[in-house]
RNA sequence: CGGGGAGUGGCGCAGUCCGGUAGCGCAUUCGCUUUGGGAGCGAAGGGUCGCAAGUUCAAAUCUUGUCUCCCCGACCA
């Protein structure tokens, strides 16, 4: 079973590289870090994307979409976020090529006046956008978000969790007061959790960032946090308050009510393809891909048995009255009818492929008026009959999802734990992983010599009030705990 | 970008030490038999051995460079 794919047990990194090849979901290009998005994986992202940004809509956001060239003067507006990202962006320095003995080469001649910046995020063009379409209070807020592909120049690349373009969306908000800005900010970071959560079936933390994990150039930053299968905390979104940093550096202002000019307030939110990759390591098994129903591009398969033509074209009929129904009800259902591969072959490749429930119908099925049916997240297979199927594939899907999520966050929390000495926070991270709870007096010194000593970081602080202590590492004064873990 | 490992038909690998006609399994195509957990038999097709230089009568094999992937570090969504 699952000839292809190494076990987790065996291999975490390597199993989590064979379910995506498994699952075509995507494969290394010739281009260092970049990936080729295959069909199978576009479909999870498209529903991934499709549900998220129905709920943008429903929050009062629109789409837009801005130029992928960043003229490089405009990089360089904002100090906080030119030094976050100017050590990882894809610069153009020239417009053409030409050729040379059978090849071709760089044109010398070309050379740009100003360089080009691929955008790594679109802060800075947008905000320069935004100066020229804001002028009253009446023009605010500007709520606008872009799906787009972004390039950041990584050392180290590891499919959908890290390459060097990545697709994703980019929300830029902008606001008259500080409140609103905050407000849309903790919004949007909501919009994220209940995704993760009622979507992804990925339980998630909501926090803040500490000052060496925020955005270049936000004030706060805010993010969820999810707990893969190996122990390893993975970063699945952000929202940003910016502040008045960008309004200032673009000189972005409005005249309000009272006749003042003020500066503006802004936010920015993006989750990427990276979540697909903590889609994987969520719910995946040895076996290959799972994926939650209301996600999976396929939620059901029928797979027909059948022996002799007049078998086939009998079990065909049942199987096509099967899809009608459940088509009907709204159920993303395909019949696997290719005659070139037995059924036993088709069952592993839709395991691996992660389709959540498989219905099999052969003779004996046309016979008893039954179906069987397994499922991907348990492994189960049962005869069910075929009378009332299609109110209860409906149901198990729900069940399935809900299933998802709960074993999800039961290993989540059964990996969460809480500690108060130092000694004891060490042992937990290096024998056990998982989210920590821990007491740190605040300061960067203590957390960057956690970093350097256990290689765990702080993902989070929660927000709202917690209960005080001492840091486990100084005994200075901790309001709250806040949550380590070794990260992706 | 540093350290380690790897690159040979679509996939997984042997061959490399010790240079001498490029092989195996799976997959693919055709035919027949099969089909309730990755089918069987027969026939066929498919590879400038990552790429580029060099050494040699001769290079998958030796040398140098370079690209890509995996693991570990530094950096990051």
């Amino acid at each position: 079973m699952a000839k292809n794919i190494t076990t987790q047990e065996k291999d975490y990194s390597q199993w989590y590289l064979d379910v995506i090849r498994e699952a075509k979901l995507a494969e290394h290009s010739p281009v260092r870090g970049s990936m080729v998005i295959r069909p199978n994986g576009m479909a999870l992202w498209e529903n991934m994307r499709n549900a998220l940004d129905q709920m943008f809509k429903d929050t009062g956001h629109e789409n837009a979409y801005f130029p992928l060239f960043i003229p490089k003067s405009f990089l360089s507006k904002e100090a906080q976020h030119v030094e976050g990202f100017a050590k990882e962006c894809a610069v153009v320095t020239h417009s053409r090529l030409k050729s040379v003995d059978g090849g071709v080469e760089v044109d010398p001649e070309s050379k740009l006046e100003e360089e080009l910046i691929v955008r790594p995020t679109s802060e800075t063009i947008i905000w320069d956008t935004y100066r020229n379409w804001i002028q009253s209070y009446r023009d605010l807020p500007i709520l606008v978000n872009q799906w787009a592909n972004v390039v950041r120049w990584e050392m180290r690349t590891r499919l959908f969790l890290r390459t060097m373009e990545f697709l994703w969306q980019e929300g830029h908000t902008a606001h008259a007061t500080k409140e609103e800005a905050i407000d849309e900010t903790r919004q949007m970071l909501d919009v994220y959790a209940t995704f993760a959560e009622e979507w992804m079936a990925m339980p998630v933390l909501k926090g803040m960032k500490t000052a060496s994990e925020r955005f270049a150039g936000a004030v706060d930053t805010y993010c969820i946090e999810a707990l893969m299968q190996d122990g390893k905390a993975l970063q699945a979104g952000t929202s940003h308050f910016l502040g008045q940093n960008f309004a200032k550096a673009f000189d972005v202002k409005f005249q309000d009510k009272d006749g003042e000019h003020k500066l503006v307030w802004a936010t920015s939110w993006g989750v990427s393809t990276r979540l697909i990759g903590g889609l994987i390591m969520t719910h995946s098994d040895d076996q290959g891909l799972v994926l939650p129903p209301k996600l999976a591009p396929t939620q059901v398969v029928i797979v027909p048995i059948y022996r002799s033509d007049e078998q086939r074209e009998a079990v065909l009929e049942y199987a096509d009255g099967i899809f009608d129904e459940l088509k009907e009800l709204g159920v993303r259902i395909k019949v696997d009818d290719r005659d070139n591969y037995n059924p036993g072959y088709k069952f592993a490749e839709h395991e691996a492929a992660g389709i959540p429930l498989r219905i099999a119908v052969g003779p004996r099925d046309l016979e008893n008026n039954n179906v069987e049916l397994a499922r991907r997240d348990l492994k189960t297979k049962n005869i069910e009959s075929r009378e009332g199927l299609g109110s209860r594939v409906k149901k198990l899907l729900d069940d399935i999802q809900d299933e998802l999520f709960e074993k999800a966050k039961t290993r989540r929390d059964e990996m969460t734990s809480e500690v108060d000495s130092y000694d004891e926070f060490k042992n937990v991270i290096k024998e056990k992983a998982g989210f920590v709870w821990a007491h740190w007096d605040g300061t960067p010194e203590t957390e960057e010599k956690i970093k350097d000593e256990t290689k765990a970081t702080i993902r989070l602080i929660p927000l709202g009030e917690g209960e005080e202590g001492k840091c486990m590492v100084t005994g200075k004064p901790s309001k709250q705990k806040v949550l380590f873990a070794v990260s992706y």
